[in-house]
DNA sequence: GTTGAGCGTT
């Protein structure tokens, strides 16, 4: 199951996030999202859990909890799809 | 500070 992991400090790094997840259950990836002109986070990031109740388990834990200063936002994750594409033509 | 890439043609 992939998890959306957001509102979070600047502070938290992609080991910080899979300490908090693993804590659950089995974390097959983690993924901070970082601006690349800029070079900083984002603020938000993804979490790739394989067993679907741990996941759960995770976001329910983990989802309005406060992490380094701020209250995080966890869960489902959206289809990347969601934002425009570039490689679409018309 | 809130839903992901890169660099090219699916």
């Amino acid at each position: 199951m992939n998890i959306y992991v957001g509102n979070l400090s600047y502070s938290v790094t992609d080991n910080d996030l899979r300490k908090a997840f693993q804590d659950f259950g089995e974390v097959s990836s983690v993924n901070l999202i970082s601006d690349k002109l800029t070079g900083r986070s984002k603020g938000f990031g993804f979490v790739e859990m394989p067993n679907a109740s741990e996941a759960e388990a995770a976001m329910k834990s983990l989802n309005g909890t406060d992490l380094m200063g701020r209250t995080i936002t966890v869960n489902e994750a959206r289809p990347k799809g969601d934002a425009p594409q570039r490689s679409s033509r018309y």
